[in-house]
DNA sequence: CTGAAAGCGCTTACAG
DNA sequence: CTGAAAGCGCTTACAG
């Protein structure tokens, strides 16, 4: 019978019996322990040492019903954005002795739902979703649960829901803006997947209607979607050139089309900018040192996780229910890679 | 006191006592469907639905023994090849059923052990970590809660642990034998900080060894460590090259600092590779659509997660404890930024 | 400051 | 195939 000591992992109560106290005191202890009295403390511990007692989480949630854990879903991980927000976000929770639970959906709605509902299987205290567009039952399961949802990368001022984010409209716009300074009047753009990404939508809009206001059409078939992935961006480009050789600015969803876009752009032996300007988003690390330096739009993504975490934690913690809507600033960063049109005329 | 009803989440109790069933009967409806006759469990689903039952995922692991939850401690998420190995790692384990705890270490092995502690609390069934060095605190705990532990990221077929790696030595030893045949003789290494990151020692080891056996010395001052970042990677250049100036070869930790090294290059007019060669490691993705293309050796990042998540699935569902140690390959991906250093001869 | 005891919401032999 | 009941390992009023 004593054998099963070995073998089974030591509960509280084994730590209680060894110290020669009750339950009730060792919790305190771990808990609270300004309310045992020292030489206690000191028995307990040394008996949780010698033991190797671990405590048993699931066992803690249930009869607290607190389990410190916050559920995050992003589009997908692999996304220096995204992996940038998450860091800090896993970061600052972690200090704060909260535990993240990562899930991803792969730009689809329904997976996000899913995934949603495994993660209040699980307990989740808030939820961070990306975007402002989801699935109605996501928002029917935070209405029943009553736990904080944060929407980040979007900024609407009349959320209903939290969100700490930037204004995609307007940075599609700016962007716009900047080309049309430039003298462009033909345009593309290599945008991601539109379904399932509010972003992408939004920014696609500010662009169309700056170059509306612009007197400058944009042709369904002068916007091409696809993945982001620097390959997705090479090839989108050369259908781009292919069906609108007349192009002379391309916007690009993000820095990695950006790339493809430029890869392509060198293959066709297009200058850049002297003979077509390209632009990225986000502002990615890694293209602060690569030739030709990216034109961009800064994203402030480390700023969103660690504001997000901030949020959250002050919302459970302070039993604040505030909803708060913050936005971000976002820069354009004109490097080299846009510029008048010079070898190709103003058409 | 029936408002109370409103206010709080139902229980598997609220649902059994609405279908007109025991807890029991509706506990099997869920976990083992095909013991509850059909007329039973319609009626059951339909008190799930209309309740809004979600089941208490913290009660269900104290019962029954079983959290379905997998801990992973990278480094850091913020950087392609470890965001790209939790993408397919997370990805595995969730179509499985399980749920994936992920937690940074920031490249400390004490920050790892104090990880490892968080998520045993939690109930991890199995752990993955990154490399074979870690804290002997960590060993201590594994073997008490006898789960399965993996290394990814490094290969020994001596280790006590599986592993599903690379054989990094003779990673780095491939990468200066490649440079060794183009004639090369003054080295620089530019590399990832050593201390917490078996990776990299090893790799660097493999380094000297080829160098050493080709009568080439490297000095300490030859060796930069740094953090993984471009802009690291373009400040150690440009100190390798004031202090060395003859360097013909240099090799990098990652892609990241090897494209560091790339801008620091153009910035003092050496032309690549006719002045000096640059390597880097990893062939994250976007290196693949920019210019100079870089030549690396792959690191199979994605694969390493598929086939962590799969392993540690078998090594629960099938109670199966064998340790498998699995070495994948990598190849030297020669492209451009390799060659002869033709311009400035060989002293 | 400390302990006895109820209870958190499930699962699972066991008996029928 | 179904149910009564014990138990998973903690926390927390409550009483002292």
């Amino acid at each position: 019978m004593r054998r099963e000591m070995t073998i089974k992992k030591p509960t509280l109560q084994d730590v209680a019996d060894y110290a020669g106290v009750s339950t009730a005191t060792v919790s305190r202890c771990l808990n609270q322990p300004d309310k045992v009295k020292q030489s206690l403390q000191e028995k307990i511990r040394e008996a949780i040492e010698t033991l190797g007692y671990v405590p048993h989480g699931a066992a803690r949630a249930l009869a607290s019903r607190r389990t410190f854990t916050i559920g995050a879903i992003v589009p997908t991980i692999d996304n220096a954005i995204f992996s940038e927000a998450i860091q800090y976000l896993q970061r600052d929770l972690t200090k704060a002795g909260y535990t993240l639970l990562l899930a991803q959906s792969s730009y689809s709605l329904d997976e996000e739902l899913r995934e949603v509902q495994s993660l209040l299987t699980q307990g989740i205290e808030g939820l961070v979703l990306v975007g402002e567009d989801h699935h109605q039952g996501v928002f029917d399961a935070i209405e029943q649960h009553r736990i904080p949802l944060v929407n980040i990368w979007t900024y609407n001022p009349e959320s209903k829901y939290s969100c700490i984010g930037i204004d995609n409209a307007k940075a599609g716009q700016r962007i716009a803006e900047h080309l049309v300074e430039l003298e462009h009047r033909h345009f593309g753009v290599i945008s991601g997947i539109l379904r399932g990404n509010d972003r992408a939508q939004q920014r696609l809009e500010g662009i169309k209607q700056h170059l509306q206001q612009n007197g400058i059409g944009l042709d369904d078939g002068e916007v091409l979607e696809c993945r982001y992935s620097g390959e997705q961006g090479r090839l989108a480009m050369h259908e781009l050139m292919t069906h609108h050789p007349q192009t002379t600015a391309v916007i690009c969803g993000n820095d990695i089309l950006a790339l493809g876009a430029l890869c392509a752009a060198r293959e066709l032996g297009l200058s850049v900018p002297e003979d077509i300007s390209i632009t990225g988003f986000d502002d990615i690390e890694i293209i602060a040192v690569i030739s030709p330096a990216l034109t961009t739009m800064n994203s402030p993504s480390r700023r969103m996780g660690a504001q997000t975490a901030e949020y959250l934690i002050q919302c459970i913690e302070g039993d604040d229910q505030r909803v708060e809507r913050c936005e971000l600033g976002t820069d354009l960063i004109v490097r080299e890679t846009t510029g008048v049109a010079v070898s190709r005329g103003r058409a």
